[in-house]
DNA sequence: CGACGACTTGACGTGTTTCAAACGAGGTGG
DNA sequence: CCACCTCGTTTGAAACACGTCAAGTCGTCG
């Protein structure tokens, strides 16, 4: 489903930003409609025209493809603040679905690029904007190449804990299985190497979708 | 060692592009010296600050990130007519070195970006070249990410062709050590998966270092 | 309370890595 | 011109990490 079909059934909703805010975020808020997307809600599909820029408000998104025999990579994962759907060419190369019920703000492509065209700041920001998406997707590079799960979990935990700290525990968005098709593992191997982790005293389990950091040096130094 | 060091005892030398023009390829060469590196040469390294851009004249240039215990993954390959260095901060986060003797266009950042200011097709440019560098890593992830050596061969084969065909062969400026670090598996798996291929009549390998794609679908198979 | 989905655990199979040796092409010196 | 060395590549055998298939547990919601 595409954004546009998304939208005749949403509530759009508009904020009330400083006048004058030159800056991307302000000019989202001022432009962008919210969405709501419910869990595992497909926001756009691989493929589709590019239309549209989002800005997660609440919840979490992720950004996947789908091989012919059903393998799933996911490139990234968007959480509340993050911008996702920017795009060189005129179609999405992902599709985009909401991890658990999200809120998200969009803003017509067209008329981010007018104010690009007219205003170097949002120009600038837009520039940062993709050059974060770049440096994310090197990081995850990293994480891909012959690392093992041990490795695997726990760049990802940091990764997670650096986005989304909240004291030393990390409140995850996504199942298992997202997780994995993340870090390119199956569901069994993330789900025992956790447990390995929690036996190993870096981590704690209190629930499976909490992880409180307990030993972060061990975790730094299978990041290496 | 760094691009500066390198600058101090290579052989500068100018195009002669037309005037006034106002492309990126173009001010490139108007502004760029040209710079030699030999095989294994660094061009810069991880953490050295980003203060020029480069386009590869001749030969090929590898990106590439080291681990603490020594295992390497290389970001990138840089073919001819290609550009790196662009990064987002201020320093490099890769470290760059020729994987065969190569000429280099080297410019300073700044220069480039002072140009980016009051050009804005320039501006365009950049903005196409940082999200072809993401497009490549979005497609080097789904390479990394849950595939068999069968299938991240194929793709890899199937990228050079693309980006460096002559008829149907492919001649690999890198070496096989190169490969498994682009591809995130050892040198030892490469070069039995390149056997397999050619066994099942994909490939045929007249010498190491030259390719020859023999059935196309069969590799766009793999690839699904 | 029962049913469903998500997660965990177990046993086994397999593709890739590891360690080791052999091979081949290119270059140098006799 | 051939012997010899070197470096990159290929091949072999064994170990191991992860995948697969299957069962079991836990938490949630009706």
């Amino acid at each position: 489903m595409s954004a546009l079909n998304v939208a005749t059934r949403s509530i759009p909703s508009r904020r009330s930003p400083a006048q004058h805010d030159h800056t991307l975020g302000g000019s989202l808020q001022l432009m962008g409609a919210s969405m709501t997307f419910g869990r595992n809600e497909e926001i756009y599909g691989e493929g589709e025209p590019a239309e549209y820029l989002y800005k997660v408000v609440s919840g979490a998104v992720r950004t996947s493809k789908l091989l012919s025999d059903g393998r799933r990579q996911i490139g990234a994962f968007h959480l509340p603040g993050n911008v996702f759907g920017l795009e060189a060419g005129s179609e999405h190369r992902f599709s985009a679905e909401a991890i658990a019920d999200s809120v998200v703000l969009v803003v017509k492509r067209s008329a981010i690029e007018a104010l690009a065209a007219r205003d170097s700041e949002i120009a600038r920001e837009l520039w940062t904007l993709i050059a974060q998406h770049l440096e994310r997707a090197h990081d995850h590079l990293m994480l891909l190449g012959r690392k093992n799960a041990q490795e695997r979990l726990a760049a990802f935990l940091l990764e997670m804990a650096e986005r989304n700290y909240v004291g030393n525990a990390v409140e995850l968005p996504m199942s298992r299985q997202d997780m994995a098709d993340y870090l390119g593992l199956t569901i069994e191997t993330v789900s025992r190497t956790l447990t390995q982790l929690e036996a190993a005293h870096a981590i704690e389990l209190p629930t499976s979708r909490r992880i409180v950091l307990r030993n972060r040096a061990a975790l730094n130094a299978l990041n290496a």
